[in-house]
DNA sequence: GCCAACGTTGGC
DNA sequence: GCCAACGTTGGC
């Protein structure tokens, strides 16, 4: 089974909008990166994946989430009225795919950036490096568990 | 196919 | 709000 990290503004969708409904999958639309869209599409039911916070106040890893379907045809892609909206993707061929996520549990504290920055054996993950736009990346369970130790320190 | 211009991401 | 880094677009 494979894990995941995928970032997301917590004013659009954060983890408490999971915990709000638990029960309830959230679909995770608008990936209009190919990289990005290639991760999604390799995500199976079941796979676990971090919700991490960024673009807001407190950055970093707020919880966990499973995934409830695998990747199909993103809808908003074929919404004019969507910003996620793409001419140029047709039904026969479409361009975007989305997953379905199933709240699992929210972090006892948000795992901070800049703590997960300090750690050595989480150089190589996306995540951390300088640049990176990368929204959807895939947690090797290393990092997983590197990522899930920091939870129980203070 | 190159690459400059442009738009977006995302930390600060 | 700033701006560096990156991805995409489009002229050539």
């Amino acid at each position: 089974m494979a894990r995941w990290l995928v970032k997301t503004e917590p004013d659009e969708c954060g983890i408490d909008d999971f915990a709000r409904d638990p029960k309830n999958p959230i679909t995770w639309d608008g990936v209009r990166n190919y990289q990005a869209r290639n991760f999604l599409t390799e995500m199976a039911e079941g796979d676990d994946v971090f919700i991490y916070h960024s673009s807001c106040k407190h950055i970093g890893v707020a919880g966990v989430v499973k995934v409830a379907r695998a990747a199909y045809p993103d809808p908003a892609q074929f919404d004019p009225e969507s910003p996620y909206y793409d001419g140029k993707s047709t039904r026969e061929k479409p361009r975007w795919k989305a997953v379905d996520m199933l709240f699992q549990r929210k972090l006892e504290r948000l795992i901070t950036l800049d703590e997960l920055k300090g750690i050595a054996g989480l150089d190589d993950l996306p995540l951390v490096r300088r640049g990176s736009r990368l929204s959807v990346m895939p947690v090797s369970d290393e990092h997983w568990q590197i990522i899930l130790q920091q939870e129980k320190r203070n």
